[in-house]
DNA sequence: CCCATAAGTTACTTTTTGGTTACCACTTTT
DNA sequence: AAAAGTGGTAACCAAAAAGTAACTTATGGG
């Protein structure tokens, strides 16, 4: 039921990293989310592969672990704006160096700077 | 049998970072590998939880992209060398900066400061 | 002759993850 | 009165990843 995690007995802080942000689509939701705010609708559309299911439970994990902030607003028909933290916020430059690295060391494939972007 | 992969009709680099990194295990066997190349089974006594297979299995994947290089010498018993490419090694930098993102972040949580080592 | 060794491989099982479909709650629009 | 729009949840299944245990290979040592 509850996620599976490597085991960190000495406190790796890259072992905890791993445990935080290793799922496959959270570094991409994070990205999607660097902008500004977004619906649930909106990044289901910008992440044409991911299940509504998978979408809500990564959702869910990155609001526990604190690096994105879940607002919803009382209306009918729901909205539910999604953001970044501070946390979040922090992790973005890490993130793009992570592009960066793909971008510079994968050069006989051309790769697009981060656009994430497939609709 | 392949492993499986986030679709990427448009080329985006952290996609195909994500492709090639996410594994869970995978910066942190990039990681045991910074200070130099390591024997397979020093590798699996450095990560405690993984399985003789699933390292196999993940020394195969981050060779076939080119992240790491496997030297095998014609022994009784045998010996293989694993090291960083040039890849692997700039993406070292990269995985420092996440791990100092951890250490910063959660402040709450005594994390050390990439000590990987577990025994 | 038998054992140990290093680095796997193979076959098998279990766990985890991801996907599908249906359904809900409320209101506004048709 | 019925449908559409939103952000979900629940039940159920399929696929993938991971774990386990036994087996392999070739040689030197006892």
């Amino acid at each position: 039921m509850g996620r599976k995690v490597i085991d960190n007995p000495n406190m790796c802080s890259l072992v905890h990293a791993m445990n935080i942000i290793g799922g496959k689509w959270k570094p991409i939701i994070i990205y999607l989310l660097a902008n500004g705010s977004m619906r649930f609708g909106k990044l289901l559309m910008f992440t044409p592969t991911i299940s509504k299911k998978v979408l809500t439970d990564q959702l869910k994990e990155l609001e526990a672990d604190g690096l994105i902030i879940r607002k919803k607003y009382a209306e009918i028909p729901p909205r539910v704006e999604y953001s970044l933290s501070d946390k979040g916020i922090a992790l973005l430059p890490v993130l793009k160096a992570l592009s960066e690295w793909t971008f510079e060391s994968f050069e006989e494939v051309k790769f697009e700077k981060c656009r994430i972007i497939t609709l």
